[in-house]
DNA sequence: AAATTTGCCAACCGCAGGGCA
DNA sequence: ATGCCCTGCGGTTGGCAAATT
């Protein structure tokens, strides 16, 4: 038997809205909220729609405070930022932009961002595809797969995204000046989780050194965070429930499936010029020319602007400090 | 100029989980 | 403990507009 719908399907209009039905569902919310019942509020209102679309369409669409498109370059950098640490958790992300919904941000992922990022990767596996054998099986019978195919897309593009993060060029960890920075409490909070020496975070240091507190975040957010919060926990679980309290329930359900590091252990088990077709293993060796994957179109080495990982001003405007690097609130 | 393809985004769908009786 | 109801989420689709052929 399966599971009764949530309304009659039959009375029920569907597509776009219009002025008229936008008008009537946010003069009632904004009197009377939703009363927490959005499938009795289109009743309500005389709308012959679903409660789950009224819902879609106020949350979207009509609640206040709501931007579309334009994304910024700040924006892009948060939302490229948490995908690496923690996938498509897209309400996560979104409830770090203010105005931005989820779905929006999931669009614009989707539709954009990705490409603007990833693109290349696509055009190296065309050309890749058009120079060579279309003999699917190898000499010794055995079906040839490339890394794309055994990684899923979303740990593949995390993976690059991660590896771009990482070359020293254009490096989010070496640059100093990249580096978001910490609130007091934050500051305090990471000292907590490891109590391993720490040097100031406001301690003026050349380009490319590393120490202390920012190490320690890029350690743990880009590989321990993501390894534990994908699976990838080798015993480790940064995720603490009461360090991390927001994350640690999302995260650690991760039996029976496929995990991220798992998809990349058998990725890098394949021969090298299968691991070679991905412009951010090919790039990642630093070399000059290659060295600017960041930068796919726009985000030149000159244009990025080196405080784009700054958030901060976004996160305290919410009233709450929300660190994105952990991906967690920490109610003040 | 017309036809076709591509890009974008609003909206839908189905599932999972929490709350409650 | 169980089942129902509702909400929230992420994946997918449909339709419109712009770009390309």
């Amino acid at each position: 038997m399966g599971r009764a719908p949530c309304c009659d399907k039959a009375n029920v209009k569907k597509g776009p809205w219009s002025p008229e039905e936008d008008a009537k569902l946010k003069a009632y919310i904004e009197k009377y909220g939703t009363g927490n019942n959005w499938i009795a509020l289109p009743q309500k209102i005389g709308l012959k729609r679903c409660g789950k679309s009224c819902r879609l369409r106020w949350l979207n669409y009509l609640r206040p405070n709501i931007k579309h498109g334009g994304f910024s370059e700040e924006e892009d950098n948060i939302i490229c930022s948490l995908y690496i640490s923690i996938g498509s958790r897209w309400s996560i992300i979104a409830a770090q932009l203010p105005g931005r919904t989820d779905n929006d941000i999931k669009n614009y992922w989707n539709t954009r961002l990705k490409k603007k990022l990833l693109g290349r990767r696509k055009n190296s596996n065309i050309n890749r595809l058009s120079t060579t054998s279309h003999d699917p099986k190898d000499t010794n019978g055995i079906e040839e797969k490339s890394c794309s195919s055994i990684l899923s897309d979303s740990a593949l593009e995390r993976l690059q995204l991660h590896m771009q993060l990482q070359n020293p060029n254009i490096c989010f960890y070496n640059n100093v000046s990249m580096w978001p920075k910490l609130l007091p409490l934050q500051e305090k909070m990471v000292q907590t989780i490891n109590p391993r020496q720490f040097a100031s975070p406001s301690t003026q240091l050349g380009q490319g050194q590393k120490v202390g507190i920012y190490e320690q975040i890029s350690n743990l957010n880009m590989d321990n965070l993501m390894d534990s919060s994908l699976g990838f926990n080798n015993g480790r679980n940064l995720l603490d429930s009461t360090i991390v309290p927001s994350l640690a329930g999302i995260e650690q359900s991760n039996e029976g499936i496929q995990t991220f590091q798992g998809e990349i252990d058998v990725g890098f088990q394949q021969p090298e010029e299968s691991i070679a077709e991905f412009d951010c293993f090919k790039e990642i060796d630093c070399s000059k020319n290659n060295s600017i994957w960041w930068s796919n179109d726009q985000l030149d080495s000159k244009s990025v602007s080196l405080n784009a990982w700054d958030c901060t001003s976004v996160l305290r405007s919410k009233g709450t400090y929300e660190d994105y690097v952990l991906g967690y609130n920490l109610e003040c």
